[in-house]
This record gives C-alpha cells, structure tokens and sequence, in this order.
RNA sequence: GCCGCGUUGGUCAAUCGGUUAAGACGCCUCCCUUUCACGGAGGAAUGACGAGUUCGACUCUCGUACGUGGUACCA
C-alpha cells in the first residue's frame, strides 16, 4: 500500500479562478510537496449549463504562471486520467446504481415542479426551506415510496429520475478536519443530496467521492463553504465501501471582503479597484475581462507570498518567503480557522518587498519583457540593467518601472514649470547659463564631476546649491520626482542633459 | 428559521493558564534627503459580552451577541 501524499484541486471551470480558489490550489500544493508527494488538478466541467469555454486552459496558465502545476492534470499525462469530470461520465453512473443496489441511495421522479409543490406546501417561517430528508421522501415519488414494480415500471418507460443519496436517521456523523479538529453532524438534518442528474451526469457530491478514491487522493482542500456538505461525503466513502480509504480533509477558511461582508468575490474587484483573478480573464460570454494580479504588475513570487500569509502564519517574524521557504514552513497546525479579509495594501507591500529582493539580473529580464510586449524597447539590456536598479526602490508594481524611468529614455513630454517660476530669477538663470558651458567642456561625465562643477559654480556665483537643484531636476525629469539629479545627468549623457536645460530655459523666457 | 464554522488593534496576526498581549501592513510624528521614494527612530490603536473552572484566563467550559457559510437536478 502506498503512502504518498496526493492532494488535488477541483475547480469548477466556470468563471476563472478567484483568490480562494489559487490559496486552494496553494495549500494543496504546498502540503503535497511538503511531503514530497503529488499535486493533482481535476477538473469539475459537467455543469453543461454554466460551463465557460477555455476556462480550464485559464486555471492551467494561472497555476503555471504562480509556479504551482500540478503533477498531473488534463494539461498532461497521467495515471488516472482522464482528469476532466465530463470524460469520466460513464463511471458515475455505475456507482450510484451500486449504491441504490446496496440500499444507500434511491430513484427519484419527481419533477421540477412537483419539488417546488412540497416546498411551497412545507414552506413556513420556522422551515423556509424544506428539504428533501428522511421527514419529506416517503411523500415523494421515488423508489422507496413506490411499489417495486411501480418503479420498475417508471424505469422501463424511460421516466427522467434522478439518484438520490438515503440519509440515515437518528445518526451522529462525524470526522476529522485537519484544520478544525472533530466536527459533528446530525445526519437528521442532512437532506438527500442529488448524486446522479437527470441528464446522467453527477453532481459533485458523488464525483469528488469516486475521483478521490480512484485518483488515490489522501488530503483532500477545499474552502470551507463544503463543510456543510462533508457529511454526505462521508456516507458516501463509507456506503461505497470505501471507508479506510477516505481522505483527510481539510476546509480551508474563508477569503473576505476587506470592506463589508462575506466572500470575496469578482465584483467585489472591480467595485474596490484591485485585482481579485491571478490573471487576466476575458469572459467569452460576456466579452468583460476581469483585470489580474499579473498584468497589474504583480510578481508570482510575491502573489503566492501574500495568499500563503492569507490564512497561515510560520509563527515566527518572517513574512517573505520563497516557494521552497514555504514548502518547509508550511503546516496544517498554523492554518488559521478563522476567515480573513483580503488587504491591498498589504498586498502591494509584499509585490514592493519582492522587487527588492529579487536579483537584479532576473529584475531586469522581466521589466524588459514587459516592456517588449508593451511595445516600449528602445534602449541597451544594460543601460536598461542599471536604469533598473536605480529604481527599483521606488516601484512597487511591476509597472511602475516604466512611469518611475521615463524621463531616463526620453526628454519629458512636459515640465512643471510652475514649481520653478515663483522662486526663479535673474540669478538663476544667470548660473544655468554659465553652467551649460561648463558642461559641455567637462571631460569626466560621471555623477561626481558634474554635481562637482555645479556646487563649485554655486559658490562662485554666490548661489545655494540647493536652491538650484529643484530647477534643475524639473529640467531633467519634469517633474518633482525621480532619483537624484546628478546621477540622471550622468545616466542621459551629456548631449540630453544640455538640450534639456536649454529647452526649460527657453519656456522660462517666454 | 434551522444547521455548521468562526471571533486578539482599521487589516494580517503571535501567544498554546502566569508576558509591560510580539511582529507586519496602513496611519501619525521626527530624522535622513533642498524632489519622490528607500531607509532609520518613535507614536496612537487589540483580547465581543456575561457567567463559571482556577491561586491566576486572551488562553479551558457554558451561555449570549455578532460575523460567516450552507440549507438546489450549482459548485
């Protein structure tokens, strides 16, 4: 028997993958390689009426690109494919017949509306949702109810029926949750779950059951909304007779809104301006595309960083970690139970911290990439390398680095004159146009000549050095911001940092 | 309504019966810098409430409140 840590992640390829779905993906990861075992993706696509085409290849490239792949998955081989519920179909079936065999399950025929006639007949402000239970289903049309051959017929004729699990009565169901200690349930109050549609395909319940113990799944993530579903799982490993086999669970807590309540959810991104996808996504409905932490110029380093720390702690001070720090720290013991609200914040923070700490090499790379597929390419890879490197303290997106470096590629669009015209005068024009001279004799063009030959002119003139340096940034960056001004000079050339100043020399005169 | 799960500053959180209740983000002040940042120093801000157990409770138990999830032929 095989002792190998399985973990898989089952989404639904339904709309993308949001936060709790990729720290999901992230736990189950991270706990498999703990344990140096495999990482499975299984894919939940037989919801034909909600399924979104190339939603499945979207959660492919959102693993990838956050460096989380499964080891086995429809994008790849593997031993128990096929990994997509939808090409599994036909064995579905199978068990559920077995389980109504076995007496675990039943026949069902009722119809939509004769579903919606016993909750509307039940329905009262103590019950505003009646279920389908042990209470309800004698009432029912279904193979419990019914004679044998009554049922027998309906079969035959072809009657729409859907499979239902039979709760038992008066029994505590409970298990163990990695997280959460011992959970209980009263199986009274557990209704009986739809394992097998009307149109042959299963729900959930009965797929994730037979996947797992056919897939060999030993821990099995999920977010914490299946909690109140877990008790049908587990009559059903046990009713399939699977009970020794049964995975580990873990009910991950859940993502919140950082304002208000409740889950994170899509709009919730687009309402509160951040990012709530990993990636882009283009909606092939709805044509809308959903804004991603990638394409926001977030780092994968720092945006598996930030989801690990959503919900798990090392319990020391550490907050950066890598993916292989993380793999050692991680542990079940330290995820927390509690829900927690997603902060941006904190978020940038942790992209800021990991364009720090990357090296500069591999900095540079993907700024450059960045700008090619931006259309932006215009200088050497290492006067690109050292304009990096000269920023980097002062961007926190990936993005920032083209707004932060402009002015070192090209002459400002526009200056701000205006934070220069009040306290301009004869005098400092005066020094600007004795400096120019200066410079363009100055053989040593590095930051220490030039910031040099400025102060010493200053003091020649009589002038503050400091005073004249808000102008001359303005000249150069256009703008009050940038890194310090003789380093700009040096980095633009001699050439560039003339014809700027000459060209705010001239606007002044105007 | 019922059931499950949860509750330490604005947010993420440490603590696993005895601490001045860590740290981080954000915020504020100061220093550095005659730009914007980075960096450095400091500050404000936390145990939902009520009982009980105990010499002692944020920590254990119970209750209440609040939050959150579920209550589908959705996942």
């Amino acid at each position: 028997m095989s002792t190998t840590v399985r973990t898989r992640f089952a989404p639904s390829p339904t709309g993308g993958l949001h936060l709790g779905g990729v720290r999901t993906a992230l736990f189950s990861y991270l706990f498999a390689k703990k344990h140096g075992g495999q990482f499975v993706l299984r894919i939940e696509d037989t919801d034909q009426n909600r399924y979104v085409p190339g939603a499945e290849q979207y959660i492919i490239d959102c693993l990838e690109w956050c460096g989380i792949s499964p080891d086995e998955g429809p994008h790849r081989e593997g031993p128990y494919a096929p990994y997509r519920q939808s090409e599994r179909k036909a064995s579905y079936k199978d068990y559920a017949l077995q389980l109504v065999e076995n007496g675990f399950a039943y026949y069902a025929f009722d119809t939509p509306a004769e579903l919606e006639a016993m909750r509307e007949a039940l329905r009262s402000e103590q019950n505003p949702s009646p279920q389908y239970d042990h209470h309800t289903r004698m009432q029912m049309r279904n193979s419990l109810s019914l004679p044998a051959h009554e049922t027998q017929a309906l079969l035959e004729a072809q009657m729409p029926y859907v499979i239902r699990i039979k709760m038992p009565a008066n029994e505590s169901i409970a298990f163990q949750d990695m997280i959460r200690g011992e959970i209980h349930n009263d199986s009274n109050l557990v209704d009986d779950k739809v394992l097998l549609k009307a149109d042959g395909m299963p729900t959930y319940h009965l797929a994730v059951v037979v996947d797992d113990y056919l897939m060999k799944i030993t821990h099995a993530f999920r977010g914490e909304e299946w909690l109140p579903s877990a008790p049908v799982h587990i009559k059903l490993w046990e009713y399939l007779g699977w009970k020794n086999e049964m995975p580990q669970w873990a009910h991950l807590p859940l993502i919140l809104k950082p304002d208000g309540h409740g889950k994170l959810s899509k709009r919730d991104g687009d309402r509160l301006g951040f990012p709530v996808f990993a990636m882009d996504w283009l909606d092939p409905k709805t044509e809308e595309i959903t804004k991603g932490f990638k394409e926001l110029g977030f780092l994968p380093e720092a945006f598996i960083n930030l989801l690990a720390l959503l919900g798990w702690h090392s319990g020391e001070e550490q907050e950066v970690f890598n993916k292989a720090e993380l793999i050692q720290h991680f542990s079940m013991e330290r995820v927390h139970k509690g829900g927690a609200k997603f902060d941006y914040e904190k978020a940038k923070w942790f992209n800021h911290e990991w364009i720090k700490k990357l090296d500069s090499h591999d900095l540079c790379e993907r700024v450059m990439q960045l700008w090619q597929s931006n259309g932006f390419t215009t200088a050497q890879p290492d006067y690109i390398s050292k304009v990096v490197s000269l920023v980097k303290d002062r961007c926190t997106l990936l993005n920032d680095f083209y707004s932060q470096s402009i002015y070192l590629f090209e002459s400002p669009a526009s200056f701000d004159l205006e934070a220069i015209r009040p306290k301009w005068n004869d005098d400092k024009q005066a020094f600007f146009m004795a400096w120019m001279p200066i410079l363009q004799t100055l053989n040593d063009w590095t930051l220490g000549s030039i910031e040099t030959s400025f102060k010493d002119l200053a003091t020649t003139l009589n002038c503050k050095a400091g005073e004249l340096q808000l102008p001359l940034r303005i000249m150069l960056v256009g703008a009050k911001h940038g890194i310090g001004v003789f380093q700009i000079a040096e980095m633009i050339g001699k050439e560039n940092t003339l014809q700027r100043i000459q060209k705010v020399l001239a606007q002044l005169a105007n």
